[in-house]
DNA sequence: GATGAATGAGGATTCATTCAT
DNA sequence: TATGAATGAATCCTCATTCAT
């Protein structure tokens, strides 16, 4: 990776820890450049408008969600198996990163604009389709209720899991938010088996 | 109810129209003045300070948690005909005024300040407690397995509930939340009965 | 004095609260009328303008000056006794309104207005007049020296007792102003004594 | 100097003036700025905040106090000559940059700010040590009496001088501020002295 | 005589963005 | 490629003042 994507990738960082640590109202150009140690302007030679360095970090956000749910496919794994692993390796990599998981909660300010909205919404979208086929697979393998209908099934372990989520950042990441996640998940899908 | 109690009203759903339509970021005095058709520093008379404008949308958003928790044990309502009720509620309010749902989304830009963040998880904690006490209710009544943790169950429902809304609000209101809210409420309610 | 006339008065001495408390940029009529537990906009029942009132500040600060003149006059004091009759009949009045002193401090903001300045200078002519003549009296008389220009020991008094009230103003009082006062006149008095 | 240090200068020059010409109630970014035929804004790049600039203008107004004290020690004047050299060198100053007196009348208004009223009571302190300290050299010289309260002595010549002017202003520069001030100074020495 | 509503001017400050270097 | 200067729009907020009641 050359010089300049390094860069463009770290300031995509440091626009992250801002949403972390301030809200997204703290992101601004010249917040980020003090944290890369660069002149203001300098931003602009990656991101030529602020925007696209939201989009950038869109982007980022769901950078392996279609890496991870290939995984679970060509790994071919049993669907409850996919499921675990699928919201295990999330919490493992937001364990790693809790920053990240900030992003999230941002998406009300971004769905404003038109282009970070419709980024915004394909990512909720990919990730519905996901949950949804995760859910039909183990209803056809049988280890789900093949009775729930799987977008109602869907929203609940997404919203579920997106709801522990906010709840380890907002009392400060003081359970393991990997372990919360997986009984959850391990909850649901007990109650919910045939 | 005199003139000032009723622009002052008047003004925060302006606020929380702004909100829904624009997001919080759209909310200034300039522009809520413009909705009411005031000067903006007319605005400061009712609200010194915008905080305290962004307080009292808070305060109206969580206008009806108590009394409609409240109502679950006055009426003496079994406890499942409780959680029903207490979602059927919410749901009917927010169809006759889905922007008041907006400002659910709004939260992880208010917590950042530290008075708005004080009231804001007091009304999350408030509702949780709630939601916690009536599936206590429903485990002792037997209709909701005993052996289930229940603020699992508690982060589960509530997160769902929150999640349908938001897509309510990202599909345009195309679906009747009332109907998806109380049939996901009912899947987990027989999900997790004894 | 009727009622109006006790308000207006009433107003004046919160006005020079202020200027004391917290200088000449805080005197608003909103804070004025806060001070007198009255709405804002009665404040300019009794003054018009604001020019109005800061005018009648200067009128007040300015009360006895002529009459504690015309006092040494009437009562034929011998020269020295006079000038200091004159410094200590203002040291006590300032011990025991303290406040008071805070006006002369503000001159350097009010002298930019057109009217208020005017007022101001005149005050300062006064004054200037008054000691000239008290001094011309004392060469007379034979106390001070006849050589000296009057107008240069009459800047010299009037400077020295300004100093020295700044100061009281700047150590908060801790000292004895009229002591300190007199003492300073006396020293020049016999310094320039015949 | 590089561009950014002259219009740094050049802007505190700037609000110097506007001090002079119409109070430091007129010192406004957006005035400074108009004068110096840049966008309002653009003042910011130089002061972050405006209290930045007005400590500025006090350290501009108190820049060459050390050095001028210092030069009297380093030639070795005699005392009477050290006091004398000491206020025409201020006069010369003045008299050249009459603008810059209008500093010393703004006192009041910036000491109501704790940062500023802080620079400000450190810039007086000093004086006064510096004139208390020539006039106890000229006391052990002979020249003063020394039975005289150094501080005291102290505080008349600097009222005097400051007094004078003050006057110097308020005439509109009308008669020679260093012949008077020397003349005054003059004066108390001869006075004081042996 | 007093109040509460409203206003318009102005003030400090932030921010994304542009441009010359 | 990076910087520093500059800008204009927008933000919150204060204030003196007016007017109808």
């Amino acid at each position: 990776m050359d010089y300049t994507a390094v860069r463009r990738e770290s300031i995509i960082y440091s626009a992250i820890d801002l949403i972390d640590e301030q809200g997204i109202q703290a992101v601004s150009t010249r917040e980020v450049a003090k944290r890369q140690g660069i002149s203001h302007t300098a931003v602009f030679q990656y991101f030529p408008k602020k925007k696209d360095l939201l989009y950038a970090v869109l982007e980022h956000y769901s950078l392996y969600d279609d890496d991870l749910f290939n995984t679970t496919k060509l790994r071919k794994m049993d669907p409850r198996e996919a499921i675990i692993y699928y919201f295990d390796s999330y919490s493992v990599y937001y364990e790693n990163y809790p920053a990240i998981t900030a992003v999230a909660q941002v998406f009300s300010v971004l769905k404003n604009d038109p282009d970070l909205g419709d980024k915004l919404r394909s990512i909720l979208k990919n990730r519905e389709e996901h949950m949804k086929q995760m859910i039909e697979d183990a209803q056809t393998a049988g280890v789900i209720n093949g009775d729930i209908d799987c977008e109602s099934l869907s929203d609940i372990v997404i919203s579920t899991v997106l709801g522990i989520c906010h709840k380890w950042r907002i009392y400060g990441y003081k359970f393991s938010l990997r372990e919360k996640t997986i009984q959850a998940v391990n909850m649901l899908l007990d109650a919910f088996r045939e």
